[in-house]
DNA sequence: AAGACTAACTAACAATTGTTAGTTTTGAGG
DNA sequence: CCTCAAAACTAACAATTGTTAGTTAGTCTT
């Protein structure tokens, strides 16, 4: 079922007043304003409230987890994975800035689908974890505590959406380069 | 006016449940409900539901801005003041963890008080940068972009909420540790 | 032209929201 | 034991919530 043109703008809207005021602040009348319609007229092309929610959150859910599929099949060394990981980040977010602070901050709301969203964060968050556990085993990367740089890694990935107002592709080079250096090689001089 | 011991306890649960739910998804009622009282005993304690907000908010945003005037005005290295405002987070995360939610979550819905916050929050962060471009200029630290660096450094430790469970002196001297290597040294061998 | 489909509308609903008014209970100090 | 303030209560409010029912106007297919 491939969303309608109109779904995907109601969607759209949603993940804008979403990241503005937070899921539960927005009603189904401020949907349906900026979509210059009646609140009645949204349920002619989704389900319930709940439901564009879902399809915002799930659908990015997704998109992390198919590129950290690719990332961990492939025969990179560990400090180009963690790169990898970077870019993946700053392309999904860059594509949907909007619909980024919905999962970072809405996904408490999701009720029946919950439970396969944290399946999906649960697995992500795995294999990065491992990722980061194999590079200081094998000695790719320094001896840090691994929980620690996952957390600091996924903490500054997971608040790009603030950064990244729209999509500009040279910017977007130099920001994956610069985090990159920031985040990997630090600041001692 | 030093809040009463009752108001800090509805102040407390408070914070739980915006951490939980958001602040616009926690009613009135359900705070009444963890307080063992009906949501109209409330009122004789605080002004609005708002003024709960604002409490735990603004008293959290005004320890940053203490702290930070504190060591922007010592006379230390770069790096060492890089690592104090690490500690400056542990420290205030690690005795406030869930109102620290309601500051990075919720604060959109301060509305009379929201300038304040501003004002507050820009001048963090402006405290934050100078003393990076500062760093960087005096050669005390290398030539990252100062934005993401401060963008980096400040996702991470706004994000710390997420992982400080509750108070332990032990492991926050290891996470203050780990963390100020792994943000300050990177992962290169 | 007839029928079917799409997408808008009006009207209304039952539930829930934050908050107020007025009343009763509680407990400490005289 | 009495007083009085603090802090709880009951009852209710007006507004807002997500959603449903039923209707209507326009468009595509046959």
């Amino acid at each position: 079922m491939k969303a309608s043109a109109r779904k995907q703008e109601i969607i759209h809207k949603s993940e804008i007043l979403f990241k503005e005021k937070g899921y539960s602040a927005v009603t189904m009348r401020d949907i349906a304003t900026v979509m210059g319609m009646k609140a009645a007229s949204l349920y002619n092309h989704i389900k319930s409230k709940q439901e564009i929610l879902s399809l915002i959150i799930l659908s990015l859910a997704e998109q992390f987890t198919a590129g950290m599929d690719a990332i961990v099949a492939s025969e990179k060394t560990t400090l180009e994975k963690l790169q990898e990981i970077i870019a993946l980040h700053i392309q999904i977010t860059s594509n949907h800035p909007s619909g980024m602070a919905s999962l970072n901050a809405n996904w408490m709301h999701l009720e029946e689908k919950l439970d396969y969203y944290f399946e999906l964060r649960d697995g992500y968050e795995d294999s990065f974890r491992r990722i980061i556990i194999n590079g200081i085993e094998k000695n790719e990367i320094s001896e840090v505590n691994p929980e620690v740089l996952l957390f600091s890694m996924l903490s500054t990935l997971r608040s790009l959406y603030l950064w990244i107002p729209k999509k500009d592709d040279v910017n977007l080079k130099d920001l994956d380069a610069d985090l990159s250096k920031v985040l990997l090689e630090g600041v001692i001089v």
